[in-house]
Order: C-alpha cells, then sequence, then structure tokens
DNA sequence: AATATCATCAACCGCGAACAC
DNA sequence: GGTGTTCGCGGTTGATGATAT
C-alpha cells in the first residue's frame, strides 16, 4: 500500500478478459513463492499482462486456495439469506462467514437465485423451497461440509469452522485442456469433487477471528474422527502456550495455530515446535508475529498472523 | 433444427477508504 | 493538510451454456 505505482507507468496495454490455464499458473506459482505483497507489482513480477487489480480479483475469486467452489448447499443459501438480512449488500462481510466462497460468487448466486427466492417467500405465505430447482440432486448427493453444521435458526446463522476447507483447487494444467468458453465452467464441476483433505498451502486470510469467534477450539478438535483432524500441542518456550489444531494426515501437520489470550506476551518472535502427541517434534521453525492480544475473540483464542513465510513440512507452506 | 430467451458467472468498472510521501 | 497511489468493495456487464418455443 502507498507504494510509489508501477501500474502507472506508461502505457502498458494490459490484457483484459477471460484467463488462461498460463496465465493462471504464472500468476499461481509467483503468489505460492513470493506472496502476493504489492498487487500493482505482482503482473510485472509474474510476467503477466493483467493489471494488479485483474490479478488480485483473478486470486482472490478463482486461484486462492481453499475455495469451495461448486455448489451452494441449502445451509450456505440459509446463511446468506440472513446475514443479508442483517447486513445488505456487504458481500464480503457475508463471505467471511462462509468459508470457502467468494464474496462476488455469494454475490453472483444472490442475483441469480437468492434474490428471487426471498421475493417469492415474502409473496407468497407457502412454505420456502429448501433447494434451487435443477440443483437439488446435487445438493444431495454431494457431501457438503455444512451439513455437519446445524443452524439453530435462520437468524441465527451457524459459523462454519474455518477447518472446513477443501483442497486446493486448479484449473487444467495443459494448454491442450484450454477452451476459454467452457474452462470455467468445467473447471467448476472437475474441483467440487469431495475432499476432506487440507490445502497443503495456507493462508491466514482463510482464518478470520470471526469464524473461531463461534467455534472454539474444542468443537475442531471434535472434528479429527470423520474428517482427519488432529489437535496437536504447540510449545513455545517457557512462557508461552498454545493450542495447535490440524490436519495430520499422512505424517504431515497442516495446523492452525490458535494461542490463548495473552500467551504472545508482547513477544513478537520465537521459535515454535509443535508436536502431534507423539514423542518427536513434527516440525521446528523460527518465525514471528504481531502481537494481537487486543484482537482475542470471546474464547479467549486468537489466530497469530505470521509474518514470515511459515515452514510446516517440506511443502507445506503458510503464508501471510 | 433453428432461433429466442433465460440463467449463470467471470471479470470489469468506478468509487471511497486507507495509506505514504 | 494536500496529493497521489493502492486496495477492497459493490454494482454492472458481457459471454456462454441451457432451456424453451
Amino acid at each position: 500500500m502507498g507504494s510509489k505505482s508501477q501500474e502507472q507507468k506508461p502505457k502498458l496495454k494490459h490484457k483484459k478478459g477471460l484467463w488462461s490455464p498460463e496465465e493462471d499458473q504464472r500468476l499461481r506459482s509467483y503468489i505460492v513463492k513470493h506472496g502476493h505483497g504489492c498487487w500493482s507489482t505482482v503482473p510485472i513480477n509474474a510476467g503477466l499482462q493483467r493489471n494488479g487489480k485483474s490479478c488480485r480479483l483473478r486470486w482472490i475469486n478463482y486461484l486462492r486456495p481453499g475455495l469451495k467452489r461448486g455448489l451452494f448447499s441449502s445451509h450456505e443459501e440459509d446463511t446468506i439469506i440472513a446475514l443479508h438480512r442483517q447486513l445488505g449488500n456487504k458481500w464480503s462481510q457475508i463471505s467471511q462467514h462462509l468459508p470457502g466462497r467468494t464474496d462476488n460468487e455469494i454475490k453472483n448466486h444472490w442475483h441469480s437465485y437468492l434474490k428471487k427466492k426471498v421475493l417469492k417467500e415474502n409473496a407468497s405465505s407457502t412454505p420456502p423451497e429448501t433447494t434451487p430447482h435443477r440443483k437439488i440432486q446435487q445438493y444431495c448427493s454431494s457431501s457438503s461440509i455444512t451439513d455437519h453444521y446445524s443452524s439453530p435458526s435462520p437468524d441465527k446463522p451457524t459459523l462454519i469452522p474455518a477447518s472446513h476447507f477443501r483442497q486446493n483447487s486448479l484449473p487444467p494444467s495443459t494448454a491442450d485442456q484450454w477452451d476459454p468458453q467452457s474452462y470455467s465452467n468445467r473447471h467448476h464441476q472437475e474441483i467440487n469433487g469431495p475432499s476432506p483433505a487440507l490445502p497443503k498451502l495456507m493462508f491466514a486470510e482463510w482464518l478470520s477471528l470471526d469464524s473461531f469467534a463461534a467455534t472454539s477450539a474444542a468443537p475442531l478438535v471434535g472434528c479429527s474422527n470423520t474428517k482427519g483432524f488432529a489437535g496437536g500441542s504447540a510449545d513455545f518456550g517457557p512462557d508461552v502456550s498454545g493450542l495447535f489444531v490440524g490436519d495430520n494426515n499422512n505424517g504431515l501437520f497442516h495446523g492452525y495455530p490458535l494461542f490463548q489470550q495473552g500467551t504472545s506476551g508482547g513477544q513478537n518472535s520465537m521459535t515454535a515446535t509443535v508436536s502431534d502427541g507423539s514423542a518427536s517434534d513434527v516440525f521446528s521453525s523460527q518465525f514471528s508475529f504481531d502481537d494481537q492480544s487486543s484482537a482475542a475473540d470471546a474464547n479467549n483464542y486468537q489466530f497469530v498472523e505470521f509474518c514470515s513465510e511459515f515452514q510446516l513440512n517440506g511443502n507445506d507452506v503458510m503464508y501471510i
């Protein structure tokens, strides 16, 4: 933010329109390697003829790992409707309550279907449909993660734990699969298969404090039996302790570090040694973070934003 | 089979807020 | 405090596929 504009540099002709797989690959590779940092420099450094804005949008709405994509479950729709009732067109805020969904996706779904549904409901006293037209079969046959969470009432949407992210979604990797027209739609179907595995690449923005506010650590750990999650402990030295919740599948530990309020104690860097309960430590890494004790949520847990690349295990990396 | 209409969704545009200088 | 730049958000558009006639 605020750095000198490179986007304004003389007459770079920026490409518009749909993204090709090659462009996607370039952008993804670059961000995975370097993080996005200043968006205006991303296309330059990544060798893309796009503007930073376009790159940001593409990343957020399409390439970002952890996106759920696919069809909305009836529960998600209820959540959107309830939140829209409270917040109006605050799509960004609404999307924070639906991990894996983007504001654009929610907005589109609202305009294409939910708005009409709500109007219809308001116009008639008949009970609302629970699922949309031709989508109903697919909703029922796919075991949506949100089915595991019941909403107490439409006015009190259930917040879905951030732990429920699907595996990284990737568009076709080869050029011969590229069809500018059907790429997107086909991609939708391809990536929507059931995958309980956590993404290997994690970004802090997936984990809003909001989500944690409604889901204490215990329920997250409680997912371990069915979702491949396991709790672990994090040892941050004599003064700091934390709970580490993650996926212990295949011996890899993908973690979401949660720290009790105040445990960071003003420290801004430390060496983390994380174990999964077995005799040997899973990984050890030096990292730094901001003291966020003031931002701790009602359950006294907070997500610590790592300020540096966080090597979890070999290829598994967390970025901020 | 051909055409028209509708539904969907990726992407663009413009604006305001935040930030740096 | 003023100005310029970047970011993020919400509204809108345009392309495409699906469905109806």
